[in-house]
DNA sequence: AGTAATTTCGGAAACGTTTCCGGAAACGTT
DNA sequence: AACGTTTCCGGAAACGTTTCCGAAATTACT
């Protein structure tokens, strides 16, 4: 079965291939009538353009990339969701990628670029680590940062982002902590700080420890790895310690914690707080349910889109975007019933 | 900056571009000696090829699709992180696409796959409605459905499926229920029945009841659309009921649901029975632990990569695998304490 | 060494587009 | 009616591969 192709739209239109070509790329310099009788054979003959050799002719692919870091939760398939969206109303494809560790993350990136030609590339997820910038201005496309964070010292001009203010809004988090009275917080953060999201977040709690003239205990301090049983186990870990309250800088292991204090018999929040990050969904429906700080999944994907579209469409500011988070207050079923 | 191609590497290697061709796709007819000579060169020119180029003279690309139907729960996403590390090393790319409605699904499906030009397609989701064949005839590529099944009218010549029992599994499910005292049992399911695999958790719980005897009351039965949100909503129609125990089908609804007796002051499992089905991990975290049907999701993702592999290297005949599932017995913190 | 069989190789056409370039058609002006 | 503009169009080359086909190189055999 002959699959067909532009020629066979020109011959049957009764024009040349060029003036299919320039209806199918909406250019100017075609009658309107010829326009209409060509798109009209189009839609007969149910012809669908050859991505490859149209590609190959632009020198490009169509195809956007995702390279997903590191544990993955629903917030990202949100966000992947609205990407995908997004971008495909410009006729782009998401790629997709997963990458589990977090070595050789920036090499493994620019050979999936490579590889698949790739006209852009979003990352997402919070494990990225540092690292110097040849690999980016190697690429030579647009490269989005969503959610993740890069190193302050490496030049903002060479990739885009959209992210949250994850120092702000941890401290934010930690204050509310504070204010309740709490003077013993454990940490469970991952990766030794060296993952940026997580370094930002572990920041914060260190400044509101110290705004608060409290005391910094290296064993409240524990880690994970972004899943939900990396949580259960640092939680373990925290409540042999005297802690009156926790922040977990992702939900997923914020419900680890939550279950492991449950395990020890210990109520949430009456016998220890919690704190998570991330306003996942099913945060809200943990009992209690958790007190987070909610990100903006929705107009994360949305921003990561438009502003990988802005780029391939030759605007060539880099673009860094800050999206609010929203304070989310978990309520026991006690505290609903008596509102 | 030109991108280098395979005249590039023919002439710095000394050959032919035939022979450059030849060792890039590990053909015969190349003299051991040569056909080094030719790989040291690539590697020392960084060479890609350019799969747009390859696609073209191929006549088909390297695309795998995977279309999402419905609701996106962690359970896909894990299983698409599995299909994609499978056919990775085959070097086909996986696409991604969303469609959220219920309706026209599969012409979406086909107007994806011919735009893509995509050399197999996977479904994913629970929601895919019945339909007549001549869809999947006109795709002419391999098809394979994700835990999605389609009707048993439909010719299975013509698509492979990744499954579960799930008939088998929610009677089970149904029957631990039963066995545990219940008389009066709801159920929470989706679209009225139209989706087939809600259909068949449907049908078990039906068969369940009759086998035991038990009444149906119309009134038992509420529909969701496999979001927390919409589980939340229809436990609370339940509650109005008499029922002392209740199905969902998925656990995400299942959460909802929970959350939705909570809010009410009923303690599950005591004031009321919760069974799930699907085991995400996070069901395990629940408080108490959610009775749920565990999917395998490692063994689904890789299965239907293979199947897709398998069907894509001319293996003729499709293939209809259905995999186990398991029941988890949720706890509640108070169990667990007693162990 | 000469021939036949086998192995290895290179040239060139073709895949389906886009785009440059030149020319035809249509229009307006004198 | 002749000309200059402008608008619209078609032919052909080129993108980077794969593959067919025939030829060259190598090996095996007398």
């Amino acid at each position: 079965m002959k699959t067909i192709n532009i020629k066979d739209i020109a011959k049957a239109a009764g024009v040349g291939v060029s003036t299919v070509s320039r209806v199918l790329n909406d250019q100017p310099d075609v009658k309107a009538s010829t326009k209409e009788k060509v798109l009209k054979v189009i839609a007969e003959l149910n012809y669908v353009p050859n991505n490859s050799a149209r590609n190959l002719k632009r020198h490009k692919t169509n195809h956007i990339g995702i390279f997903v870091i590191g544990e993955y939760s629903t917030f990202f398939s949100k966000v992947i969701q609205t990407i995908e969206k997004e971008v495909s109303s410009q006729k782009y494809s998401i790629v997709l990628h997963f990458h589990k560790e977090n070595v050789k993350t920036l090499e493994a990136a620019v050979e999936f670029a490579l590889e698949k030609r790739l006209v852009g590339l979003i990352f997402l997820g919070g494990g990225l680590l540092s690292s110097d910038e040849g690999y980016l201005k190697q690429l030579n496309i647009p490269v989005v940062f969503g959610s993740t964070v890069l190193n302050d010292d490496i030049d903002k001009t060479l990739y885009n982002s959209v992210t949250i203010n994850n120092f702000e809004a941890a401290y934010h988090g930690m204050m509310h902590l504070i204010k309740s009275g709490h003077r013993k917080i454990g940490l469970i953060t991952t990766n030794d700080g060296k993952d940026n999201v997580a370094e930002k977040r572990y920041q914060a709690y260190l400044k509101a420890l110290e705004d608060a003239k409290l005391s910094h205990h290296a064993e409240y301090v524990t880690i994970g790895d972004y899943s939900i049983e990396s949580g259960y186990h640092a939680m373990e870990m925290l409540l042999n310690t005297d802690v009156t309250a926790v922040f977990a800088i992702a939900d997923l292991m914020a419900i680890g914690a939550m279950k492991a204090a449950h395990n020890k018999g210990l109520m949430v929040p009456n016998d220890i707080s919690l704190l998570g990050f991330d306003g996942l969904e099913v945060s809200k429906y943990m009992n209690p349910s958790l007190t987070t700080i909610e990100q903006p999944t929705d107009s994360m994907g949305k921003n990561i889109g438009s502003v990988i579209l802005k780029q391939l469409n030759d605007e060539e500011e880099t673009q860094h975007i800050v999206l609010d988070t929203s304070f989310y207050k978990g309520q026991t079923v006690k505290d609903m019933k008596e509102v």
